[in-house]
DNA sequence: TCTGGGGTCCTTTTTCGG
DNA sequence: TCTGCCGAAAAAGGACCC
């Protein structure tokens, strides 16, 4: 569901040395309504736009459907303008997720070494597969052929020396394409393009650039570090500059982990009533933390955001005395969070619930025996009690399971403070 | 035109302890 | 005891991605 602008200069072959060129970047056409339409064939040829409801925006067209100027992100009123005559469908993300779980699978056949950044779309290291199934390229094609025939949807697969590069090249072979960019082609490629194309530069860092008469990445490239610095910052500037030159060491990460875990909603219409707020906190609170305990990860801050009628967004985020999973836990923080914001009288137009600072469960494992009570009350059986009440506390009485001896309760937890 | 919901990362501001 | 300064951590906000 690449957004990124194109170049037509770009849109030709950049030779076919691959050799080098061990990153694959895997993207899904029109991922949702390609779906939609791989289940409903009497779709197929037709405008299809994904959508939630009218005050959604558009989650996924078809190509058809992009013919008449409808785009992702686009909200719903603007589309059905533009094309009154496509047919709407409400996303269905179960579906969306066990397409992409499918993907998922037919890319690990290649390698273990599988990035998923999305639900449809990922990279692949495949410099460990090539012995085993032929040229980069070649897996490119085998990767192709097995989506079609497996999920009955098109992708596209864009093969370079980086993980950037190879991103912004199945951009350019969308729809139903691959394309290859040689190592030695790289900078030529990245010249054509204008900035936006550039990871991390959107519509406010296009503008910021375009007052400094910077719109292409050739004239980025160009530009002293020193001064791309001044204008975006630190970070940004001199990552930007690097990526212009195509200079991106990032290596494929198949484990990387969730830094936090949330939920949200926008109301049907804006509300006034902060009870009902409240009523949805406590849900949002609910499926946050459900996905907490299923992820096996405790949350060590709690933060809320909060928009109003005019499209302020607001947030407010506290530590927790000790990290957790608990929905009532993070739905009391949240109330509170969301009562000290300053809304100035107006309506809410959404609410969300988020957990941040995760930390894996389990990580010591305490054992107690009925050893440890004989002659009544020692100091150990004391300091044991006391655990037990701060592990039924933070994890609830579920978290206590008997030991495989049957001799005494065991308990899994993270690092429990015995002082 | 009227802006979703899931996230990540970076920068700036505030808070807090020494 | 009060004040200033410093650095680290926490909080807030914003831009960006799909």
């Amino acid at each position: 569901m690449s957004r990124g602008p194109r170049a037509e200069g770009a849109h030709r072959s950049w030779g076919t040395q691959d050799s080098d060129c061990s990153i694959l970047h895997v993207d899904m056409d029109a991922f949702f309504a390609s779906v939609e339409v791989a289940r409903r064939p009497h779709l197929r040829g037709l405008p299809v736009i994904v959508a939630g409801s009218e005050r959604a925006v558009v989650l996924a067209a078809t190509y058809e459907a992009r013919a008449f100027g409808v785009r992702s992100a686009m909200p719903v009123g603007a589309a059905r303008r533009l094309c009154p005559q496509a047919v709407y469908i409400p996303p269905d993300h179960a579906a969306y997720r066990a397409a992409s779980e499918e993907l998922m699978e037919i890319l690990r056949e290649v390698t273990t070494l599988v990035e998923p950044i999305s639900v449809d779309e990922a990279f692949l290291d495949v410099s460990g597969a090539r012995r085993r199934l032929g040229s980069s390229t070649s897996i490119a094609r085998q990767i192709r052929e097995r989506v079609q025939a497996r999920l009955g949807i098109t992708c596209s697969v864009g093969v370079a020396s980086s993980k950037f590069v190879a991103k912004l090249a199945s951009t350019h072979a969308k729809p139903d394409g691959m394309m290859l960019i040689p190592r030695d082609a790289t900078v030529a490629f990245l010249r054509t393009l204008p900035v936006g194309a550039l990871w991390g530069v959107g519509g406010k860092t296009e503008e910021n650039l375009a007052r400094w008469g910077i719109s292409t990445v050739a004239e980025l490239a160009d530009t002293d570090p020193m001064v791309l610095r001044q204008i975006l910052g630190e970070a940004a500037g001199a990552h930007l500059h690097d990526l212009a030159w195509g200079r991106d060491a990032r290596p494929v990460e198949p484990t990387r982990t969730e830094q936090s875990i949330g939920a949200e909603t926008t109301f049907a219409t804006d509300v006034y009533d902060m009870s009902f707020v409240e009523s949805k906190l406590l849900d949002l609170a609910d499926r946050c933390a459900h996905r907490l305990r299923a992820q096996e990860v405790l949350a060590r801050t709690v933060s809320v955001k909060v928009r109003t009628s005019d499209f302020r967004t607001l947030t407010r985020s506290r530590s927790l005395v000790s990290p957790s999973d608990s929905g009532h836990e993070i739905y009391l923080v949240a109330r509170e969070l969301v009562s000290s914001v300053d809304l100035r009288g107006l309506p809410v137009r959404l609410v969300g619930v988020r957990g941040e600072g995760l930390e894996r469960r389990s990580t010591a494992v305490l054992q107690l025996t009925l050893e440890d009570a004989v002659g009544g009350k020692t100091e150990q059986q004391r300091l044991a009690d006391a655990a037990m009440d701060q592990v039924r506390m933070r994890f609830g009485r579920s978290a206590i399971r008997p030991a495989a001896s049957g001799r005494g309760p065991t308990t899994v937890l993270p690092q429990v403070e015995l002082s």
